[in-house]
DNA sequence: TGGGAGGTACGATGCAAGTCATACCTGGGA
DNA sequence: TCCCAGGTATGACTTGCATCGTACCTCCCA
């Protein structure tokens, strides 16, 4: 059962919607950089400067989070957002080594 | 350059494309279905028995064949489908292994 | 040699996905 | 204290996806 924020449990993730969820660039790339980043790396939303509006980008954020793929926690003002690493790869072995081996498109 | 039947080439199949196509349950099951058969097994499209028209089995066989999933081949009257499984595992190490993983859902 | 089975092509349709503008809430500075 | 930056909620809109029916093509084979 998913928390309150939506967060599944570890065994509730799902590969459809993971797949699903990683069909769309934009949420690639902001699984990409976080696993580029450090271990237990946390990034506000905004810090990633996606090219869509803020509305589009709480969007993306909560498909991310429902699917399983990245944990937000709220801290004071803003929301830090960190990708479920161990969670992931228990789940889907390589799959992030899949994603960061991808060299991100030009544009966007 | 895909091929005239719309087949691209191991270095142009590209991420966004197959985790798009794989992010159907219908098309994860034919991929699973061949993963789980003989190295180079080939099977005709309507060998799966989808719950769908076979207008639509077209239409995910074509999504599955430009994402560089399957390749088809003409046999006389039907079309045989084989799953390319070195290109997939040279491009994406693992990822098969993680779409045989799965456990096919109940229904469908 | 004509049917029929296996596929494709095409148009139409219903629904979900991605996007935005706007309004709103909340916490931290200045 | 008050205002702004960061996020969320909601409704609207557009586009693309999955689906179907129908029409059509092409081999096999009875």
């Amino acid at each position: 059962m998913p928390d309150d924020e939506g967060h599944p449990d570890t065994a509730e993730i799902e590969l459809g919607r993971v797949l699903a969820a990683l069909a769309d660039p934009l949420r690639r790339r902001v699984v990409r950089e976080l696993a580029a980043g450090p271990e237990d790396g946390a990034r506000t939303c905004s810090s990633f400067a996606l090219p869509v509006g803020k509305a589009t980008v709480t969007y993306h954020f909560r498909t991310l989070r429902e699917a399983g793929l990245v944990r937000q926690v709220d801290r004071g003002n803003s929301r830090m957002a960190t990708l479920r690493r161990a969670d992931i790869e228990q789940r889907f072995p390589g799959l992030l080594a899949i994603l960061t081996a991808e060299e991100p498109p030009a544009a966007e």
